[in-house]
RNA sequence: GCGCCGGUAGCUCAACGGAUAGAGCAUCUGACUACGGAUCAGAAGGUUGGGGGUUCGAAUCCCUCCCGGCGCGCCA
């Protein structure tokens, strides 16, 4: 923010404000942006919501504040509406000057916040021993895409991988495991969820089993070698299953630390609860009833810490982490990219927390999403019935966008070109991207490879096909420093190129990484637009280094804004 | 039963308490001797699930009911 003319504007509507009304209390929108032309580019309600507050007819108001809005050099002369609005229509000059500083401007206007923040990012949390699924990937694409813009705003990151490595399905998994190598000492895990529902079943219906699994559990709890060994064997093999994944999405600066990570703190938390008093023994487990928070019977409804049996679970391990990352790691905010299923664990956990004294003055906020759906409107299955395997999907997704190239050239009696697996990966994987974070997160969503890879509407390929025909025009010419907006396209377009930085500000607030989405695609249309009415590079034409200019603010935009949401774009396709 | 999330155009979805609820897809009508037609222009399409309430103003906030999804004590 700060150049923006929705920024500006706010702050000079405030000092408006305090000039006709002192001390007056704005609650709500100040400055909001104009859906109808007729209503100018922004407008204020403000005279609107002081009313009631003044005594004073909302008209009146409204002029007097008309008359002391200084917005000289911003915006034409504020107009009043009935019933009360104040319109402001923003000065084609101010938008020109503003657009020169925004030309070879790598971050496209993007300021650094003014303090700094310590934002621990929490996503993608795959569970060892299991494949990952279309749950881990939005995890994974939501919560790349929001430490992104919170880091292109200028704060310190820490994106970690919560992996399920460590509890009671481990015990299971191990029990089983050293089952299988007695009888065959070379036995290796193919499939990993065959193997984990193979074990799971037999813990179902053998009882010797599942005791002999617990025990496991408190094995590898207290360091025994053999246990640990096998452990180390389960996590490398997930390593191995789960990078080709991290690869194909291009996610690299994720640390991986699991639940096992706080093991050595778990009993000191466990200590200081019982301590601050919140540890309470109930049904044989030690517990913390959190107010509010009720069972089937409606009966309080506890956060089990400890369970009948001493073992450590889950939410004693999200207790240690959380307070790891307030106390220890002194993080300003910390972000649990999780489904929408999780909400009422982590809401009880963050009300521990909270209780405990460790988050005070933290920004603690679940980020919650939707289930990916088939097509039948069902959870995404594979055709086995299983969950997908992530890494086809995505292989689907970029093999599909190669025959897409592929069947194009041929059409146009082109060869194919040399870059095609490039432009097909960035193609296919942008597309699975764009389409999860361009939905709103809560709700859930179909999978749809053929929406998704569509040339038009709301996709990534259309926005990467604009990218490349802006960048076509770039390579002829270079744009000019002076720039003049005449036409409307003009206008419209360069007025979307000086709101970006709104539109990530909002991101910071709710989180909803499809608001950039649509600016960007609001962006790429205003730009065809403007494309189709205004001559760029016609030899003759007067506004040819300014209409450059817009081509070039355009491309940086387009390719910043992408980047934000981990999608890259190409200079030719 | 309780809790959370959803219900908006035929379909997929927007709309940060503001003005005549907007896009895309699909449908229909136009525009290729102009920088990439993978495009653009236009038309049509709505009782915002129902009913109350608060407000100058409600898709948005509150209450209630209906429908769908997810979750609800020792797996994670």
């Amino acid at each position: 923010m700060g150049s923006t003319p929705q920024s500006l504007l706010d702050a000079r509507v405030r000092a408006a404000v305090e000039a006709i009304a002192p001390g007056a209390e704005l609650a709500g929108a100040v400055v909001t942006t104009a859906k109808d032309p007729a209503h100018g580019d922004y407008s204020t309600p403000v005279a609107l919501q002081l009313a009631k507050q003044l005594k004073q007819a909302p008209l009146d108001i409204a002029e007097r504040l008309a008359a002391a809005l200084d917005v000289t050099g911003l915006a034409g002369p504020p107009t009043v509406a009935p019933p009360g609005f104040v319109n402001l229509t923003i000065d084609p000059g101010w938008l020109a000057g503003r657009l020169g500083e925004l030309v070879g401007d790598e971050r496209a206007g993007v300021e650094r916040a003014a303090t700094k923040e310590l934002v621990v990012v929490d996503y993608s949390a795959p569970n060892m021993a299991r494949q990952m699924h279309v749950g881990h990937l939005r995890s994974t694409i939501i919560g790349d895409a929001l430490a992104h813009v919170y880091e292109h705003l200028g704060h310190q990151l820490d994106r970690v991988n919560h992996i399920g490595d460590y509890g009671a399905q481990f015990g299971v998994l191990l029990a089983q495991f050293e089952d299988r190598r007695r009888a065959d000492p070379g036995f290796q895990v193919e499939d990993p969820d065959a193997f984990y529902r193979e074990a799971n079943a037999r813990a179902k219906d053998d009882a010797e089993f599942f005791e002999r699994s617990r025990q496991r559990v408190v094995g590898l709890q207290s360091g025994e070698r053999e246990a640990r060994a096998v452990w180390l064997e389960f996590l490398d093999s997930t390593r191995r299953t789960n990078q080709p994944i991290y690869d194909l999405l291009g996610i690299h600066d994720l640390e991986e630390r699991g639940e096992s990570f706080y093991e050595p703190m778990l009993a000191d938390v466990v200590a200081e609860l019982e301590q601050k008093g919140l540890l309470v023994e109930d049904q044989g487990a030690r517990v913390v009833f959190v107010p509010g928070f009720t069972n089937r019977d409606g009966e309080p409804l506890p956060l089990i810490v400890v369970n009948q049996h001493g073992g450590y679970v889950y939410g004693t391990t999200d207790l240690a982490a959380i307070r790891h990352r307030a106390r220890d790691l002194g993080a300003d905010r910390i972000l649990y990219v999780v489904d929408a299923g999780q909400s009422q664990h982590l809401e009880m956990v963050f009300a521990v927390a909270r209780m405990a004294g460790w988050t005070d003055g933290v920004h603690v906020e679940h980020i919650g999403f939707g289930l990916v759906l088939g097509d039948d409107g069902k959870r995404l299955r594979a055709r086995t019935g299983d969950n997908p395997k992530l890494a086809e999907l995505l292989q689907e997704a970029v093999d599909r966008a190669r025959a897409f190239v592929i069947a194009r050239a041929a059409e146009r009696q082109e060869p194919v070109p040399d870059d095609v697996d490039q432009i097909a990966h960035t193609i296919g994987i942008g597309a699975v991207k764009y389409a999860d974070l361009s939905q709103n997160r809560f709700s859930n969503y179909v999978f749809s490879y053929e929406k998704m890879l569509s040339l038009r509407g709301n996709t990534a390929p259309y926005l990467q096909y604009a990218y490349a025909r802006m960048r076509s025009i770039l390579r002829e010419a270079s744009p000019g420093e002076r720039i003049v907006l005449s036409e409307p396209e003009e206008l419209d377009l360069a007025k979307r190129l000086v709101a970006l930085p709104d539109v990530l500000h909002r991101v910071t607030t709710d989180h909803e990484p499809n608001h950039l989405c649509s600016h960007l695609f609001e962006v790429a249309q205003s730009f065809s637009r403007f494309y189709e009415a205004c001559p760029v590079l016609r030899a003759d034409e007067p506004a040819r280094s300014s209409r450059l200019a817009l081509c070039a603010v355009s491309a940086n935009t387009l390719r910043s804004g992408l980047a934000l949401l981990g999608i890259d774009v190409l200079e030719r396709i």
